[in-house]
DNA sequence: AGGCGATTTTGATCGAGGTCAATTTACATG
DNA sequence: CATGTAAATTGACCTCGATCAAAATCGCCT
């Protein structure tokens, strides 16, 4: 039941088995800087905080606290999220392993949303200020920063686009495709998928109601490109879902 | 009738009048890098292509294009947009006067958007190759730039928590009081506004068809908060507009 | 195992907005 | 000024998804 790749006998230093390794997370570029000596890299350490812990429900940060921190999911899956007007969560995105969350802190003082863990979360912590000490001495680090946070500007901007204008049973298997792409390091060969969020999350995350979620799933499993069970999905052939969500080959 | 601040008796090698002020634009920080020398300053000037010029309907950058430049619009307006599976139309954004275009080629080696001007636009071109040289020399810089970007990833998001689950005329209001809001530097004294795109591309933008754009200005003329001739609008009060569209004070 | 509360599913109804179509307005051109 | 084309408005109708309500299922606790 291990899905963990390549995970058997690592030496003594390296952090043991579960989670994701760092050479395959997103901040690898922000945690160990390229062409950085030994010494240098021990020393650049002292702004990140590793394998701290979440349990389920467990907030990292909340509105209003300083924003001073970048995070980096390393285990689990946290949901991120705003308060609209009247209270209700919009959801605005759930970060799997190898994600970065918190990357607002780069440019505003406070948070503006919420982060929570949805089960179980082991991540890392890059404090901001120490990172941008250590910035005038680490030539990649200062190219590599904006072309991170860039990259996930370009990743919101086409997520965006298809979640307006696509209707309800096609922006749900777009999100089952993307998360099965994401989790698990791309999609895996079973296809079998566990859901950290409830349905009321999905339907906030895409602007709908937990009833067209529940339909919208049915109807697909219906058509054969899913099968579900509770929080547990299976997809037969991922790239027919992928197709159907518009991410297909044109 | 000249709202430009600070504007009077400029020295002769500072650029006219029209368009926003270096210091009022997004690219401040990057343009100008903060404690740079004279001679500093004029020799990142080299990766600064300034005041070119586009008319309306030219293009800036297309798909496909290597993306080597980030833009700053100094007068007019610039749209960005997507093009769907189907072929259609997936307006990002519009981009008025101090604002950037373009920062995806930070993170990506091609363009997957187009940009074009609606309108005679003036703007400055900063090569990201030549800014990234210059990066190990210019500490500020080092900071600016990735907190240039984390803002515009934070302006998104709550952008498209609003462009979902709002209905069709508070979504259009939104619209508008946002357009209001960053056009002349803040919502103007008469609250008159021109706007540089068709409906279409209001549509296309707020995932809408041009007859609900239509009807919703229409709506919102008969209930006092607009007043539309064809691309001319008036906003009588600002506030009420802003309200409307839940960004106002809760 | 049994039972209770929360989550999810399913059903019935209604309305906002999409679609199709016709009309009017704006604008460029001879 | 007339005219032709594209943009914008207006109207009629219908569908998808929201809403309200009820039933079923899951998960958790003792």
């Amino acid at each position: 039941m291990d899905t963990t790749p390549h995970s058997a006998a690592a030496p003594a230093t390296v952090p043991p088995r579960s989670a994701v390794a760092c050479a395959e997370c997103d901040l690898y570029p922000l945690c160990l800087p390229r062409g950085l000596s030994r010494e240098q890299q021990a020393v650049f350490c002292n702004c990140i905080r590793q394998r701290r812990r979440l349990g389920r429900g467990e907030v990292l940060y909340h509105a209003g606290q300083p924003a001073r921190s970048i995070y980096a999911v390393r285990s689990g899956t946290l949901k991120t999220y705003m308060l609209s007007a009247g209270g209700e969560e919009i959801v605005e995105g759930f970060h799997l392993p190898g994600e970065l969350v918190g990357l607002e802190a780069l440019a505003q003082e406070q948070r503006d949303d919420f982060a929570v863990a949805l089960e179980a979360v082991e991540y890392c912590e890059i404090r901001v200020g120490e990172m941008l000490r250590w910035l005038p001495k680490i030539a990649s680090l200062q190219r590599d920063l904006p072309a991170v946070v860039a990259r996930r500007l370009a990743a919101g901007r086409r997520q965006a686009s298809v979640h307006n204008r696509l209707e309800a049973r096609r922006r749900v298997a777009a999100f089952i495709a993307d998360l099965a792409c994401r989790s698990a390091r791309g999609p895996v060969a079973g296809g079998e998928l566990k859901l950290g969020m409830d349905r009321r999350d999905i339907a906030n995350y895409l602007g709908m109601t937990i009833e067209t979620v529940s339909r919208s799933l049915h109807r697909l499993q219906n058509e054969g490109l899913l099968k579900v069970h509770g929080k547990r999905l299976a997809i037969p052939d991922h790239a027919v879902l992928a197709e159907l969500a518009g991410i297909g080959s044109a």
